[in-house]
DNA sequence: CGAAAAGTTGATTGTCTTCAAAACTGGTGG
DNA sequence: CCACCAGTTTTGAAGACAATCAACTTTTCG
């Protein structure tokens, strides 16, 4: 996502020249796994998290039914995975970006139970997934920092079923707005401006409505001065409106 | 959940007289997190987990806000789950029932994000987490263990996310009856007559639907003769034109 | 530059919700 | 033990919201 802020907190995400690759230099280390780490906690996770892998855009960095040998940390990029049914209708379940971790579901079966789609040209740090539970068995706070990355996507999750199984049309976009400009905020991007990497299909799938529904909802949003779009390039003009849509009756 | 098969695989749940508390003797082993441990393994895990909790109908096994210290392994009884948005809306998140293990989402924060009630008067081992955490740095099986739990979890509400975001009503229900027979059937009950611990409502918020269409889609399939219902005891005729129903089109 | 993909907007339809009333169930206390 | 009452469930009728169908515009990318 875009728009860089003038006083960003967490920078220099390309690195285009790229220096060596090492958890203990890199920018996103205190958004990504090994957050809070010590040096020499650092240094023993960065003997473990060697490769990196490049994903172009509209490409897999896994797909459903592979193999499961390891855990992604997004370095730069953002990616979409999504669920299918036999059928063939597919769930978007989210949108993942720089630091954090997709793969989880690949665990319980030792295979990967949906796809992660680089929406963007990507850059990922391959966790291989054996040698980060023989490292945070020795480690504490890294095995603590696991157990919470999977933790928080439980919970992200809950939430997402409280949006699909409550919200109406124009509370989904609103939230995933808001939970998008947070996000991008936290990497020191601009709290109001932000560029979709996403389809309005895509939004669509994620939030449980048709891609018409969504262009709509942009609309009407347009309309009322809340926000300002123009195809995927979004300003917020009206935050605390946009966040009184989520609140509609009696604020507990 | 109900209705005894003449046949049983997984049984003896209830244990009336109660003997020993312990992982090495109880009859979920094989269901629930010890799954698979050498007897020497499971005694460790038994030092570990020594208290049980008695939880009555209606009432919390804990609260959203409370303080984390221990995941749930439930022996007897069904929970369900649920989360609460600010403005008070709720969304139950799951159903869980002997075996499965509830808190997970305590972890992240140190702080519970949501309730979980039992549903009928229900029985669940303590396990402190911070002493499980421990014991799976020495027990590599136990900490694969934990980690499949976590990710069975992601992947089951990836499933929900499907069903929320794509799913008519017909569909949801059906789901939901042939996800819980399942279940039930792995716990050696029926895999055609069941007892919902659970009341319309409850199954709404879960399926996104309001009680009234809970009810008026119950009365469609009875009409429809694939299932029976009297209140909340329901008998499965027709499992197939029910399976039938989540693939409408062309399945792949 | 041209074709394909993505997005917008309008009209109509369908599904689920809302509102309402009545029937049923199960638990409690007289 | 029975009556009663709150909670639950069923069913109907009307209304709301999003989906569908369709046409057209804009953007993107090879």
């Amino acid at each position: 996502m875009q728009v860089r802020q003038p006083t960003p907190a967490v920078q220099t995400l390309p690195s285009p020249g790229a220096i060596k690759v090492a958890c203990s230099n890199c920018s996103l280390r205190e958004l990504c796994l090994p957050m809070g780490l010590s040096p020499d906690e650092l240094a023993r996770v960065d003997a473990v998290i060697t490769t990196r892998r490049k994903i172009k855009r509209k490409t897999p960095l896994f797909r459903n039914g592979e193999r499961f040998h390891a855990l992604y940390a997004i370095r730069t990029g953002v990616f979409k995975t999504c669920v299918v049914a036999e059928d063939g209708r597919d769930q978007v379940t989210g949108f993942q970006m720089a630091g954090e971790i997709v793969g989880l579901d690949g665990i319980v079966n030792d295979h990967h139970t949906c796809d992660a789609i680089a929406l963007e040209d990507s850059e990922v740090c391959v966790l291989p997934f054996d040698r980060i539970g023989e490292l945070s068995r020795e480690v504490g706070a890294l095995q603590h920092h696991l157990h919470r990355v999977m933790s928080r996507e439980i919970v992200r999750e809950h939430g997402v079923m409280l949006l699909l199984g409550t919200m109406r049309a124009e509370e989904r976009l609103a939230a995933f707005l808001l939970n998008l400009v947070q996000r991008l905020q936290a990497r020191g991007f601009s709290q109001s401006e932000l560029v979709l990497r996403m389809t309005r299909q895509e939004i669509g799938s994620y939030l449980g409505l048709k891609l018409e529904t969504v262009s709509r909802t942009f609309s009407r949003f347009a309309e009322e001065g809340l926000i300002e779009v123009h195809q995927r390039h979004v300003r917020i003009l009206e935050v605390e409106r946009l966040r009184a849509l989520l609140t509609p009756a009696g604020a507990a």
